[in-house]
DNA sequence: AGCACGCCGACT
DNA sequence: GTCGGCGTGCTC
């Protein structure tokens, strides 16, 4: 008698375990197959994880597995390991790591391989022959479908009807059924694009990659200048790991798996690549998965997900723009796509690259010489734009001096002379503005009154369009107030600086240009935010006025001015990583103007002009704002040198929600007491309101852990997540170095 | 997670 | 009397 030991596929603690089940007589299985097993009064999914020929329970309370769910195992061995280390890392159960491995759609039987009918001639061409002039007069479709056989071609008619199945009952034709898989490429695929020569960085950086493996190095980290290059030496390592036999994955941000994105990779790979994303229908998302597991596709490029891609030889991961927040997950399990990755390289002996302009903190520090080996990241750098194009120039300036100069515009006397230079000369602008909604709330002159959503107690956000405010977080709408509500006054102003209002004076500047927005309004729909930008690529606008989503994306060769209405709006949040975001933003920003044949300039308008974050992006100096940075890190003890945990209590009764974190700082306070050994390893704990103390109308409280970087202190965040469970009246969120602090 | 069982209150 | 609310326990 065989055995399987089965995880079901139910996400709950108490049925985290192997499940023993016998194998009959005839059924073939092997771990990593999905089953369908009885649990209890019912039928369930579950992973077979292991198979055994002993079994120590008793026979009667052995129930047989009732059907294989395909009949080759879904999940890589390595991918099993992989789940149970998460099971670990995460907190979560090993159904839930399960869950992240495979198309969604694929549980429950939502999503089928698309079959195609096909037939083939089951006798030699001169029964056919016979059988056609048989058949001509009293059965003229059969004798079509045999005659199309016999050039070779699929039947056009009638695969489904009644013809082939006389035919098929006569013995004449055999019917089969192929997976045909639904392509996601729009475009025909462009064959044989040169790969262009590298630069001697470019080559040096493949290079010691390539040696770094064959010493044993797993991890790199690809410092490198906006422009510089570095997805051509990813290219290059790509086709390093294609040519020894073995796959690659490219993990890039959500925001940028752009259609072009994936045309320029199929045009560089073609059918060999494959595409992984939220906005592939499940049919295409199951058959690129499928493409994938049979080998027919060896280079995956994806979001965070397509790091559990099931590539059997794995040589490469790629994980472009690490510092991105979207790598975290932010639903259960929480992993982290970097580490992941990192965990799937050891096991498989692939190389991990990691590339950015601006990488994050913690992963810079990582490739210090003083770093434990196995810790450390070979730091490889590109420091010079392709073709030796200058990094643009950049002007700060202090809008504090604009205004005591009686400028009151947000635009400064020296964007306003760029922007009418740049339209003279034929070339295209970009303005960004690094915050929607901080930006135009409706305040009182007199008494300093603002607007507030009650449900989210946030200023709410004025809309021209339609003359209604709005909150950012829930969409609670309003209109202004034609007077104060508190003190009555008529002198209701509305201030800040949003994409709207840029945009009317950017038309009032330059009435014959052609202006494209682009913040979260006009990129509502689908493909909004592509349209806009394919329209500006086209040169279709001579000004861009946008949010975030502008600072990343393509090249646009015409554009050589970009102006930064406000650089210090994401200086002031209260988050200990205000100022890298605001770096990392700026140096993004700067690196769109100038990449073709112009220099770029750029001009960053701030109240802050001395602070380290602007003055050092202005000079692209990241070596620079790493060192002072991570000093003011150290001193404060932030990440990378502490660990920071926060249990989030929400709910809509304020007080289940206090009380609820109160007591759950005594209760882990009570806990380190009684381990007291663990106490040590803990900086400091509160539980205070969150910054944003309301959301949707939610109160939320949160609870504050400071850890040490210890192995130790793991225990500590186990007992957190103890606490994170089921509650009633409240919910309640463990969250780990959050991305997000409000 | 989800189903059976069981114990209580409210009704065709 | 019976229907159905949801707390409790169990699943190889």
């Amino acid at each position: 008698m065989r055995y399987a030991g089965v995880i079901v596929d139910l996400n709950a603690e108490e049925l985290d375990q192997v499940y023993t089940y016998s194998v009959p007589n005839g059924m073939v299985l092997a771990p990593g197959q999905r089953v369908v097993v009885p649990f209890g009064p019912r039928q369930v999914e579950g992973y077979v994880v292991r198979l055994e020929e002993q079994c120590e329970l008793e026979p009667q309370r052995v129930k047989p597995v009732i059907r294989p769910l395909e009949a080759y195992p879904l999940l890589l061995p390595e991918l099993l390991e992989l789940a149970q280390w998460m099971r670990e890392t995460y907190f979560c159960t090993l159904a839930s790591a399960l869950r992240q491995m495979i198309p969604a759609q694929l549980r429950r039987e939502r999503v089928r391989a698309k079959k195609l009918r096909m037939a083939q001639l089951n006798c030699d061409e001169d029964q056919a022959q016979i059988a056609i002039q048989g058949k001509k007069s009293r059965a003229p479709r059969q004798a079509e479908v045999l005659r199309q056989l016999l050039e070779g071609a699929r039947p056009s008619a009638g695969l489904n009807g009644s013809a082939l199945t006389a035919l098929k009952k006569q013995g004449l034709v055999k019917i089969y059924e192929v997976e045909q898989l639904r392509s996601p490429f729009r475009a025909p695929i462009i064959r044989g694009r040169q790969d262009p020569e590298l630069t001697s960085a470019q080559a040096d950086a493949v290079r010691e990659v390539e040696e770094g493996v064959k010493r044993g190095v797993g991890r790199f980290l690809l410092l490198g200048v906006t422009g510089s290059g570095k997805t051509e030496v990813y290219i290059r390592l790509i086709r390093g790991v294609l040519q020894s036999g073995k796959g690659a994955i490219v993990l890039v941000p959500e925001i940028s798996l752009t259609p072009q994105i994936v045309d320029w990779f199929r045009s560089r790979f073609g059918d060999c690549a494959a595409v992984l994303h939220s906005r592939l229908s499940p049919g295409e998302r199951y058959d690129e998965w499928r493409r994938i597991r049979r080998g027919d596709a060896r280079v995956v490029v994806g979001a965070r997900s397509a790091v559990f891609a099931p590539l059997e030889e794995l040589g490469l991961i790629v994980v472009d723009e690490e510092h991105e927040t979207s790598y975290k997950s932010d639903r259960r399990p929480r992993y982290d796509a970097r580490e992941v990755a990192w965990e799937r390289c050891k096991r498989a002996g692939a190389a991990l690259v990691l590339g950015s302009a601006t990488p994050c903190i913690e992963s810079f520090m990582r490739t210090d010489a003083r770093v434990r080996p196995e810790n450390r990241y070979q730091l490889l750098e590109l420091s010079q734009r392709v073709n030796g194009r200058p990094l643009p120039t950049v002007e700060i300036v202090d809008m504090g001096k604009e205004i005591s100069r009686g400028n009151n515009s947000m635009l400064s006397g020296a964007l306003q002379q760029a922007l009418l230079e740049c339209l003279a000369e034929g070339k295209q602008s970009i303005l960004f503005i690094n915050r929607r909604g901080y930006s135009t709330f409706v305040s009182c002159r007199k008494c300093g009154y603002v607007e507030r959503c009650q449900a989210c107690d946030v200023s709410m956000i004025y809309h021209r369009s339609d003359d209604m405010l709005r909150c950012h977080y829930c969409g609670a709408m309003r209109r202004p107030p034609k007077r104060c509500p508190e003190c009555g006054s008529v002198h209701i102003r509305y201030f800040g600086i949003g994409t709207q209002k840029v945009q009317e004076a950017v038309q009032a500047l330059l009435p014959g240009a052609r202006l494209a927005r682009m913040d979260l309004d006009t990129t509502r729909g689908k493909d909004g935010h592509e349209k806009i930008l394919s329209a500006f690529g086209r040169r279709e606008a001579d000004v861009l006025i946008g949010t975030q989503m502008i600072a990343k994306g393509l090249d646009f060769p015409d554009v050589t001015l970009v102006g930064v209405v406000a650089a210090d709006m994401s200086l002031n949040i209260p988050d200990y990583r205000a100022a890298e975001r605001t770096f990392q933003l700026l140096t993004q920003v700067a690196g769109r103007a100038g990449r073709a044949q112009d220099p770029g300039r750029v001009i960053i308008q701030t109240c802050e002009p001395d602070h380290y974050a602007i003055q050092l992006a202005a000079k692209q100096d990241y070596r620079a704002f790493y060192r002072k940075e991570n000093t003011l890190r150290r001193r404060a003890l932030y990440p990378p040198y502490t660990r920071l945990a926060r249990l989030l209590v929400t709910g809509k009764d304020e007080e289940a929600v206090i009380q609820k974190a109160q007591s759950l700082e005594k209760e882990l306070g009570d806990y380190l007491n009684e381990e007291s050994e663990l106490k040590s390893y803990v900086v400091h704990m509160r539980a205070l309101e969150a910054p944003l103390g309301m959301i949707r109308g939610e109160y939320r409280w949160q609870v504050f852990v400071k850890l040490y970087r210890k192995p130790e202190a793991q225990q500590i965040l186990a007992k957190m997540d103890e606490f994170s469970r089921e509650q009633k009246d409240v919910r309640i969120d463990l969250e780990i170095d959050p991305s997000n602090m409000l």
